[in-house]
Parts: C-alpha cells; sequence; structure tokens
DNA sequence: AAAATGTTGTGAAAATTATAACAATAATTA
DNA sequence: TAATTATTGTTATAATTTTCACAACATTTT
C-alpha cells in the first residue's frame, strides 16, 4: 500500500481517524461488533463510503458478521503505526489551551499533554493534572519527552513567535489554533484549526435555509 | 450562480471563507491591495486556485494591478449574504464555551455572541461581557435574539440531549465540539468539530516524517 | 506609439473523491 | 443439503476538485 505523506490527509484517511474515535467510544460502552451501516450512521458517513475505506486499508470483515469491534481498532493503530503514547505540548494555557489540557478524550486516544506553557507566570498558579511552564523551559520539556507535536493556543499577534521557537526547538508538527498562517520551513506539518470559519460555515448554511422558505 | 446548498461547504465556499478572513486581517493592517499569489500565501492556498475560486464566483480583479481589499470583502458579504449581524447562542460554559465566549475574532466577522448556557449554577458568577444563564432560559433567549446558530460546548455524555432542546426551540444550525454524532432531523445543519481528529492527523503525519529518516 | 511586463481569467487535463451497482460469500433456515 | 438472506468487497461510473497552460489585458517602459 502506498503511504499518505502529505497534511491535510487525504479524506479515507481522516475519515479512518474519525470511525477509530466511534469505535473507541462503542468498545467502551461494550458494544463487540458493528456492520458498515452501523458504523456509518455513527459517524455520518454512508455504508458505502466505510466500506470503500476499509477496502482501501485492507481492511477485512466477515461477509455476514459485519467487522468484530477490537479488531478494526487494531487494524488502525496498524495504519496510524501507534506504538504508545504520544507526547505533545500546549503553548498558550488561556481558554482553548485548558480545554485542551482538560480534554478528557485524549487519554483513550494515547495522546499524553505532558506540559502547558504560557507567558503569564500567574497561569502557573492554575490547579491541574498538566503543569503550565513558562517559556523558558520549552526547550527542556520538548527535550525531554521527545515532543514532535505541538500545539498552538497563544493570540494571534504572537503565534508566529511561539512557532519560529518551537521549530527551532525541533518540534515537527503544530496544530494551530491561532487564526494566522504560519509561516514554516516546508518540512514542519501544520494543521490550521479556524473556529471562526466553522461557525460561520454553519451560519452561512442556514442563511440558505432561510431562504427556501420565503 | 448556483447557490451551494450542502453542508459541508463545497471547497471551494469553505476557502473563500478562509480569504475573506485573511483579508479582514489585512484591512485592519492597513493593506489596500492584494494579488492572488499574496492572498495565496497568506492563507496556504497556490495563486491559481485563489483565482479559480474568484472566478467561480465571479469576483473580477484588475488584470495587472490585483485585486482591491475593500472590494472583495464587499464581494465575499454579498456571497454569504451578511446582511448585519447574526446572533448566536454557547450552551456550555466550560473551557470550550469560555474561549469562544472570549474570542475577539468575531466581532469583526459580524459573530455575535448573545449569551452562553451552563447547568453548573456557580458558572453564572463568571465576570464577563457575555452573560451564562441557566438552562431554563434558552428557549426565551433563542427567541428574543432570533438565534438561529448554536454551539454546543458540553460534555459527550449530555450533547445529544442539548441538541434535543436546541431543535425543539427552532435552533437551524449547530456547531458541535462533542466528540459525538448527533442525531437530528434532516433540515438541521450539523458541523462536528473534533478537536482529537485535528490533533491526531498531524500525529500521524509527523510520524510518517521520522520514518523517512530510518 | 510600440514593446515589454506582470497579472488576471479561464478552458482543458489530471487527479482525487464519492456513488452506485452487484458479485462473492458466510450464516441461517427450510 | 439446498435455498435464502444479509452483508461484505470491489469494480465501474460519476462528480468534484486541483493543476496547468496560456490567452487576454492593463500598466509601464522604451
Amino acid at each position: 500500500m502506498k503511504i499518505n505523506t502529505k497534511c491535510p490527509l487525504k479524506r479515507s484517511l481522516r475519515r479512518i481517524l474519525l470511525y477509530r474515535g466511534s469505535l473507541l467510544r462503542l468498545q467502551a460502552l461494550g458494544v463487540k461488533r458493528v456492520y458498515s451501516y452501523t458504523l456509518g450512521s455513527e459517524t455520518g458517513v454512508s455504508a458505502e463510503q466505510v466500506r470503500k475505506d476499509f477496502s482501501e486499508y485492507h481492511i477485512k470483515g466477515n461477509q455476514r458478521g459485519g467487522y468484530r469491534v477490537d479488531r478494526l481498532i487494531g487494524e488502525m493503530e496498524i495504519i496510524f503505526h501507534n506504538n504508545g503514547n504520544h507526547n505533545i505540548i500546549v503553548v498558550g494555557r488561556g481558554n482553548i489551551g485548558s480545554s485542551l489540557a482538560n480534554y478528557n478524550n485524549f487519554i483513550q486516544r494515547q495522546i499524553n499533554i505532558v506540559a502547558t506553557f504560557d507567558i503569564d507566570p500567574s497561569k502557573q498558579r492554575i490547579r491541574s493534572d498538566i503543569p503550565v511552564y513558562t517559556m523558558e523551559r520549552l526547550k527542556e520539556i520538548i527535550d525531554r519527552f521527545e515532543v514532535r507535536t505541538a500545539i498552538i493556543a497563544v493570540p494571534d499577534m504572537v503565534a508566529q513567535n511561539v512557532c519560529d521557537q518551537l521549530v527551532e526547538y525541533g518540534i515537527d508538527g503544530i496544530v494551530n489554533f491561532a487564526p494566522v498562517i504560519l509561516k514554516v520551513p516546508d518540512y514542519i506539518i501544520v494543521n490550521n484549526v479556524n473556529l471562526s470559519d466553522e461557525i460561520e460555515s454553519v451560519i452561512y448554511c442556514v442563511s440558505l435555509t432561510g431562504l427556501d422558505e420565503i
């Protein structure tokens, strides 16, 4: 199988991620088997698409009994070569940074936030499982925990600056919540998450449904 | 021009949203003109793609002097039939809810968060420009401010329940931050934003770049 | 005024993605 | 054991999206 080296991920692979999230949830609820249409309706994808995606990644089911949840999760771990936990950091301990620090969904997915950072020293008094450090310790922590992926959750004015530091200290991947396109060397993976755009998409679609009524 | 009635939005329209965000930022910095490649590099899109997208929505520039920023923004307002502010609400005043309530990017985009809601009464003491109400006042506020779009930022266990209430009270569009696919009547627009998936995408891409080095 | 230049606008080709249709197959039933 | 059924797996087709190439054009230079 030719591996996908582009980011953003191709659609099918993005959906595998989506299926995996759903399967982990179902597994926690004790579900043992799914059918293409079960998983489809669970994830908002058509049953054909689910099967097509599985076919692309050579994931096989039983031609009458559907798919075993544990097997599916196993196959997907292989696709994502998930060998153990992934240590990540979050820069910016404002609201978005804190949401991420408190998001309990990550443990299940072997995503491990080892530290958060903030310039504001008062943030260090935040009581939480996940420590808050000043920016001085950025390099130290990246090295100690072999962190390769970082999340930028700082105001847009300082995002590029933070980004430059991360790159300098050897980070390879960035999830950027600031509404700016970061300038990075092209070996760096960046995923921009723009909350305004997500909301505006819906507002736009809603405004269209209104038009029909007139 | 045939209008797009599907959600998720078609790619070109999503990019128009992206360009618009960038243009608003540039305009605030005093930039008057852009070229397809300026805007492209600003948004991480190829210059050809920018021009193709503009062409699709009949946005014209000057064949030597590029595009006027104010005109572009104007054209885009028309595309999104942006007639005034859009009142939205946020259900769940945890970290994600609070990030959104404090996100100052919305004003510029005429997105107006009129209220946030939380079952936890202690949340009502949060000091902020945007009020926090208990769920009892949900219907009242939706009616009063003619809210059509709501954001779900509650734990996944209660997301469906909140969603059902919103639908009952006449909401047409939902941005869902809980990692569950909501069951809704099909006239309702839903946009699922899954933070874990965004992070996992990057972790995956990063793990691939590691392989090359071996 | 003509030539050179830099940028837009778009049609055609290529690549990617989604849908549909159905054959293959495993389980169940008669 | 044969027929029936429900589901997967895959091939073919359709639709969408991106890339490429270059004509059209406005501006600047000679």
